[in-house]
DNA sequence: ATAATACACTACTAATATAATAGGATTAAT
DNA sequence: ATTAATCCTATTATATTAGTAGTGTATTAT
C-alpha cells in the first residue's frame, strides 16, 4: 500500500503551484529542476491536473502552468483523486458489484473505515492550509 | 495506492481462525475452500504470520493453523504490518534518511497524516471487535 | 514574419512488484 | 508404512508503474 510516484510527485508540483500563486505561470522545466522530477513525466501530470481543472496552462513563450484556483479553494482530496484514482484499499468498498462476498465479509468493513480515514484527513487539508502550517513551522524553527 | 491481495487474504484466513478459535487447528484447505485463495499462495501468507506470532500451526496429520492469541488480543494493525510491510504511504515517512529534502517538504506532511490515520483505525481494532461487530449487524439485519 | 519557447498528445519501453504456481521435504497420526 | 498436513525454496507469469521519446500545436518576443 504505497503511494505512486504520480501522486508524490503531482502534489509537490501543485504545491509549487500554490506558493507562486498570483506571480503568473511557472515553467515545467522550473518545477522539474526544484523537484528532482523530468519534464516528459510532468506533463503527463499536468495534463491530468489539467482536466480536473485544478490547474490552467499558459501556452507559447513565457508560459507555464498556473493554479486555476486560489490556494484555499484546493484540496488534497480532488488532487489524490485526481492522480491516484478513486480507489484506497479495495475494489469492493466502492464496487458493490466487484466480489459476491460483499454480504458477509468482515474485511471489507476493515477497509471502508480506512478509506473514509484517509479522506477525511485529505478533504480537511488545502494547499493554503499547508502552506500555512509549513510558514509557522519555521518561524518556530528560527523563534529564540 | 491498493492493497495486496496478499493483506486481503491474509486478514480473512486470521478472521477466519478467530471464528474459529478454540475448536482447535485449522487446515488450509478448509480457508483456501472457504476464501477461494489458492493453498499453496495461502502457505506463504501463513508463514508470515507465524513468524508474527499472530498465528501458530500444528504440523502432521490433523494439523493446521491456531490463532496463536485470544482474538481480543490481537490488532488489525499488526496483521497489517505483517502482510503488507510498514510502508504505508511513503518512505520517507518511516526512514529520515529517505530523502534530502525532508527538511522543508510540504508533502511529507500530507503523508505522515494519512498514514498516522490510517494506523489509528487499524489499531482500534481487534480481531473479536470485528466479529462482535459482525454479529450486531447480523442481528439487526433480521430485527423486524 | 519568424524563431524560440513551452504545452499537447500518443506511443513505447524498461523496471519493478505482485500474484501465483510448483515440487519436494518434514512431521505426526493412524 | 501410509496418509495428510505443514514447511521451504525456487520459479514463472502478470500487472502496474515509471519513465522515455518523438512529433505536433499554440503563443509570444523580437
Amino acid at each position: 500500500m504505497k503511494l505512486s510516484t504520480r501522486t508524490r510527485y503531482g502534489i509537490r508540483a501543485v504545491l509549487e503551484l500554490a506558493e507562486n500563486y498570483g506571480k503568473g505561470p511557472v515553467q515545467l522545466k522550473i518545477i522539474a529542476r526544484d523537484q528532482g522530477i523530468s519534464v516528459k513525466y510532468l506533463e503527463q501530470l499536468m495534463a491530468a491536473l489539467k482536466s480536473a481543472g485544478i490547474v490552467s496552462s499558459v501556452r507559447g513563450s513565457k508560459g507555464g502552468y498556473v493554479l486555476a484556483k486560489s490556494p484555499d479553494q484546493v484540496r488534497l482530496s480532488d488532487c489524490f483523486n485526481c492522480l491516484e484514482g478513486p480507489v484506497v484499499t479495495v475494489e469492493c468498498v466502492e464496487n458493490d458489484s466487484y466480489c459476491p462476498r460483499i454480504s458477509d465479509c468482515i474485511a471489507r468493513d476493515v477497509w471502508a473505515e480506512v478509506q473514509k480515514a484517509v479522506m477525511t484527513v485529505l478533504k480537511s487539508m488545502t494547499l493554503q492550509s499547508l502552506l500555512d502550517k509549513s510558514k509557522h513551522d519555521t518561524n518556530l524553527h528560527y523563534q529564540i
